[in-house]
DNA sequence: ATATTTGTACGAAATAAATCGTAGATAAAA
DNA sequence: TTTTATCTACGATTTATTTCGTACAAATAT
């Protein structure tokens, strides 16, 4: 199994699941954006993601080629699982409330969510 | 401001906000049940979080009384925000959809979400 | 009264994560 | 054809986190 990705980690897989195939230039660029931290240290980690299977690579070229070895969906799946279990006492409920309770969500947004319950509902 | 809480002192968080004052003992006992550490790692961990801030405690006595010095509602806000941040691209709602998707949630609570779903676009 | 248990303090080791510098190769620009 | 820029590899450092052993005091049991 792949082991759950650091902080660090998620946030180039982040951008890794958005871009599709990247150099650790493209990734180093992207993260410019929020982070300061050297070139290097963005090509180690992502070095270090690959050694761990969090990433293949094409070598093919002198500039590797990136790209993402587990899913979004099923890396949230699990992160999910984890935080829900650690932070909010097995709820998933909670957890859910608490996010909604943020008040960042437009009410568009807040009727798909309505959408999927009904859905969830219904195989029930 | 408190720090972020680890995952290890969340889990000594959670049990503090479940039990309200707790010795050491208390929370090492609890502690046992999901995790096989010494008494003095959990004792060590707990001082480490009053030092933080994260915990208060009572000294009055030989056998100290640790509760929370942050409130369970508003940590989990913090971590939400982050979690989002990092592992959802800013979105709650994929979070909430996550979550949701991962099927062990009762009717029950599916309907406590869609009242409270109502309640934030009434306000809105 | 003495031995055992239970408690805190504290240093330190073990492990994990994040960061960076330097070397050396290849490619691109001048 | 030099020089400059761009890449990877890799060791090393720094910082954070988790874990535990030992010392010593206080309480409890024998």
């Amino acid at each position: 199994m792949t082991p759950k990705p650091t902080e660090s980690e998620l946030e180039i897989l982040s951008i890794i699941w958005q871009k599709g195939k990247v150099t650790v230039r493209d990734v180093h660029e992207k993260l410019a954006e929020i982070k300061d931290t050297g070139y290097t240290t963005t090509l180690k980690t992502m070095q270090i993601m690959h050694v761990k299977g969090l990433l293949h690579r094409d070598e093919k070229n002198r500039t590797h080629v990136y790209f993402a070895a587990i899913g979004e969906k099923v890396t949230q799946k699990n992160l999910v699982e984890n935080f829900v279990a650690t932070a909010f006492g097995g709820s998933a409920k909670n957890l859910v409330m608490q996010a909604l309770g943020q008040g960042n969500t437009s009410k568009e947004e807040l009727d798909e969510i309505r959408a999927f319950l009904d859905q969830i509902e219904n195989e029930k």
